[in-house]
RNA sequence: UGGGACGUCGGCAAGCGGUAAGCCAUCGGACUUUGGCUCCGACAUUCGCAGGUUCGAAUCCUGCCGUCCCAACCA
């Protein structure tokens, strides 16, 4: 998989890129610029990968740039650390914005004096109600009797028709701190009777003595989104501003607001998708910070977490998480894409560039009879049997290995082909071996050892008489191998859709408490040693492992990724 | 007496009046020194429902039904 986002899928297709083209073609835009707008007030997950793969992706087929804009007009939410924790993802997930790199908090100024422009034309005040007033005034959706939602109109706000002089004037002291905050704001005078709730007079600005992580205590009146947001887009003369689906509704004063700002003789468009989910996820920051403010995970780069940092720490590679983009397409349906799906993805990338590797994770002890005391062998690996560039390497051998205690089945059940008492197994790479006893606990009942006798001939692994060994298992030298710890995640959420919960239940308390399972006594093979943080590996019949930034020296920790497809387990489950 | 959207296979999703792509999942089978990978095959006479227009409709029209979003001085 190529490293380089820009070079996948040159012709994809979908609604937006069709409108993206009929604009270029009409000459309603002579280039594309898109923007991605975050909100520095958390972490990126996964389906902001989504919002991300569209704005850089359309903005790369046809040839535009995608800007970085910090959407930061909320001083009470934003931090620096949210900052420098977005650009990192974005980086790693292999967007580059160059040097565009704006903020919100730049245009303020700027913002302001289409502010006062608004006032000017005559559409936009200042209003002394407060929030509850306003909100009774605006009106609400209410059921009647029939509970049918309707919407009655809204009525005027008393000070609505205040003159431009008047507006003018209390703005300008609105921003010079004389009103205490929550006391006034300015609001564009649209149309109360608007079955639009959003365009009944929409607020422009509020008074909050908050200080804001860039500008200091310079303000004490913050834009609002529905202000802000279009009006940073003329500015930097976006050409199509892509969003989700639930901001469809607030279209129409998007571009109520381009066109009373006059900042671009070009308008810039906004069209929505479907944001995305993911089964068994919760994609949502608000969710998010609660799972890591009430310590259910460990943070935001929890490896169980969606966000790209979980993600990270979870092994998936930045090209994995784009090819999932470009396979589950833009469209506006309200979908929710199976989880399987990024799994296949992450998969496919891994099988093809990590290398093998044994490790044991529940080790039994497995002792070669007839080897002689001793002796030891260093047996060639190979490193990826999809890649041969990746050649070979030593693996020890001798004569107590470590084995899977899955692959040892006193009694075996229906179509198991592993280690049972008479039955012949390859060792990986090493020698055919033939089970002929085993120890056990005679008050547990827990196997103790497994013996087993090789026959040198087929070192290696190869049988030179074309005998049929149907099982292959892996295994470690026992004297060699290095102790490691493996963290195994499943789904932190085992419902589909954690958010459909019944009505009191707190989606929190769904959560499976045992989603990671740190196994302690594992062992790995020597080579595995050296592993650094990130390094990424296919631990043999076991599946994907990725090496976690908590490994010290000597004691490396391996997260799972996935596992590999496992059809056994299918046999297994549908046997019982 | 609301407004804005959306409904094509179990999950995504093409299709834009000419007779249902593809991917994931699933189920068979081949191959296999990973019960991995790979390969081969199966998987919507039908497009939310009902009418209508047409030689012909998932695509056009009408009416139902269902789902989602909107009542923050958040974004």
């Amino acid at each position: 998989m190529s490293d380089d986002p820009s070079a996948k899928s040159p012709e994809a297709s979908d609604f937006i890129r069709d409108a993206v083209a009929e604009d270029l073609s009409s000459g309603r835009y002579k280039s594309v610029m898109t923007r991605y707008p975050p909100e520095p007030n958390g972490w990126l997950h996964i389906g902001h990968a989504k919002a991300l793969s569209i704005d850089f992706g359309v903005a790369a087929q046809f040839g535009g740039v995608c800007n970085l804009r910090f959407d930061d007009t909320n001083p009470e939410k934003e931090d620096m650390s949210y900052v420098e924790a977005i650009k990192k993802d974005i980086a790693w997930l292999g967007y580059d914005w160059q040097d565009r790199e704006y903020f919100a908090s730049d245009y303020y100024e700027r913002l302001y004096d289409l502010a006062v422009k608004i006032i000017k034309k005559g559409h936009a005040y200042v209003d002394d109600l407060t929030a509850e007033e306003m909100s009774e005034y605006r009106g609400t959706n209410v059921p009647d009797k029939n509970n049918i939602t309707i919407t009655p109109p809204g009525k005027d706000s008393p000070y609505r028709n205040r003159t431009v002089a008047e507006n003018l004037e209390l703005f300008a002291r609105m921003r010079a701190g004389e009103f205490p905050d929550g006391s006034k704001t300015l609001r564009a005078k649209i149309d109360m009777a608007h079955p639009n709730l959003l365009m009944r007079d929409p607020p422009m600005y509020r008074i909050r003595r908050e200080p804001h992580y860039r500008t200091g205590t310079e303000w004490c009146i913050y834009p609002m989104y529905d202000f802000q947001h279009p009006l940073s887009d003329a500015i930097e003369g976006v050409s199509h501003s892509l969003c989700s689906l639930e901001y469809e509704i607030h279209r129409p004063l998007y571009d109520w607001f381009v066109r009373e700002g006059e900042v671009s003789s070009t308008p810039p468009r906004q069209i929505e998708f479907a944001r995305l989910n993911i089964s068994h996820f919760v994609l949502s920051k608000r969710w998010l910070l609660r799972l890591v403010q009430d310590g259910v995970v460990s943070g935001w780069d929890d490896p169980r977490m969606p966000t790209l940092s979980g993600l990270r720490r979870r092994g998936y590679t930045p090209a994995s998480i784009r090819d999932f983009m470009s396979r589950i397409g833009v469209a506006k349906t309200d979908s929710l894409v199976d989880v399987q799906l990024l799994e296949h993805c992450i998969r496919e990338e891994l099988n093809k560039s990590a290398d093998r590797v044994m490790a044991v994770l529940h080790p039994l002890r497995l002792v070669v009879e007839n080897w002689p005391e001793g002796s030891v062998e260093e047996l060639e690996a190979v490193n990826n049997p999809e890649d041969p560039s990746r050649g070979s390497r030593k693996v020890p051998f001798s004569k107590v290995l470590y084995i899977e205690r899955e692959d040892f089945a006193e009694v075996p059940p229906p179509k198991y082909f592993r280690l049972f008492p008479g039955n012949m197994v390859r060792l990986r790479y090493g020698y055919i071996v033939t089970c002929t006893g085993f120890g056990k606990d005679p008050s547990t009942g827990e196997i103790t050892e497994v013996r087993c006798s090789y026959d040198p001939a087929t070192k290696g692994g190869d049988a030179p008489d074309n005998r049929k060994v149907k099982g292959t298992i892996h295994w470690v030298s026992a004297a060699h191998a290095i102790a490691v710890e493996a963290r195994l995640y499943e789904h932190l959420f085992p419902a589909e859709r954690p958010m459909d919960v019944a009505p009191g239940v707190d989606w929190v308390t769904t959560i499976d408490a045992s989603s990671m399972e740190r196994v302690a006594g594992a062992f790995a093979e020597p080579s595995l040693g050296s592993a650094k943080a990130g390094d990424r590996f296919q631990f043999e019949r076991l599946g994907y492992f990725c090496c976690d930034p908590d490994s010290k020296p000597g004691a490396p920790v391996f997260n799972r990724t996935v596992g590999l497809r496992d059809t056994w387990a299918k046999i297994e489950k549908k046997g019982s």
